[in-house]
DNA sequence: TCAACAATAGACCGATCAGTCTATTTTTAT
DNA sequence: ATAAAAATAGACTGATCGGTCTATTGTTGA
């Protein structure tokens, strides 16, 4: 635990992040992030040069976060990738725990900025596909009969348990999440549609007329 | 099928509707509204007073699309509880099909605005319930052991669902959460926890210390 | 000690925003 | 046909925004 004084820099991010996330990006003025972060007006435009910059930044640091967690938190613990996939979801918990926790800046960002040709969409889908890369890998490794199908069902209820715990503020969606994620796995290796057969298109086709 | 003239505070809410989802709430002007509404800048004010009024108009018609689909469309498919569960996920994929679909504006509007007693948050909230509440019923009738853990494991796949077809604009998203919600109603009447029983405290325990 | 640099406070700018207002035209109901 | 109501275009306001600039104050290394 480096005792080193906090540049300017990590004050203008950690103040960025926190605030992007806690009232949104559009809603966050510069001022405000300069009076959090306790630095000069100056500064963030020397260091970052633009607001926009800065945001650019912060996605930086959150996908850090994520790559940390599969390069190096997950590998650590050395048991089967099946109890790593689970490791996953309390590694989410203790994050939705965390008392500035407002939801994910990229999932944030998209949902209030343009979903067509905007920069934001475009940086936060490349980074979703580096870590759902990493998911993959780990469903692989888990010797999963359809690897792609897993991973989807695992990133989509990964997304849905953030999602859930910035609306309802409650760390309880990381452990819904896992037990879903139990579901999952203990269904990865059963036939991959329901045993009623028909009943999966009848319904679709019923749907369709409505 | 009534071929009535859309009234201006139909094209004012269809427009800002589709605006605060395409481009996000604090991001859309006015003025934006107007011209995609093709409706004068004081009609706006004699109708809804203020653009925070038409925000909740639309929340208002969001919400409805929920209720229709509960209250109507599901009740109107004649077939088992569990059935028009997974129906509920081909409604889904048609609503993510729809060219204007760019994410739920409930969702969206709690991402762009602040987490701490928002009037935003607290309406998105209080709709959440609803809609929960609906589906709770569903899986109760369907004779689930833990109806509640079930519900909220739905709940979660559904806004993953959301969000995924938002971020990633493709409608399959709605296609992995059906296929999620057959592995969570196949283990609905299962051992509630992982057979390797241990497992998951121990893994719990070895994040802990990270 | 002193020069080079980094950070500060805060005035300032042009653009944009939500919202108001007026004067005019169109629609509606009788 | 006509009066009342609704909708129109567009100028206008005060506030706020991101970003620039200047003058001053700390800080650091030789």
């Amino acid at each position: 635990m480096k005792a080193t004084r906090k540049s300017t820099e990590e004050k203008l991010l950690l103040a960025a992040r926190r605030l992007f996330c806690r009232a949104g990006i559009h809603a966050t003025g510069i001022t405000r992030i300069l009076e959090e972060a306790g630095v000069a007006r100056g500064s963030l435009y020397t260091h970052y040069g633009s607001k926009e910059n800065l945001l650019k930044a912060v996605f930086d640091t959150e996908a850090n976060m994520w790559f940390h967690w599969f390069d190096l938190d997950l590998p650590g613990l050395k048991c089967s990738a099946r109890e790593r996939i689970l490791a996953l979801f309390d590694l989410l918990e203790k994050w939705f725990e965390k008392e500035d926790f407002f939801g994910c800046v990229f999932i944030n960002a998209v949902a209030e900025h343009e979903k067509d040709s905007a920069w934001v969409k475009d940086v936060a889908v490349t980074y979703r596909d580096q870590i759902i890369g990493r998911l993959g890998a780990l469903v692989a490794e888990s010797g999963a009969k359809d690897p792609d199908i897993v991973t989807q069902k695992l990133g989509l209820i990964i997304e849905g348990a953030i999602v859930t715990a910035m609306v309802t503020q409650n760390s309880q969606a990381a452990h819904i999440a896992r037990l879903t994620a139990e579901d999952i796995l203990r269904c990865m290796e059963c036939s991959p549609s329901l045993p009623e057969g028909s009943a999966s298109s009848a319904t679709a086709a019923a749907v369709e007329s409505a």
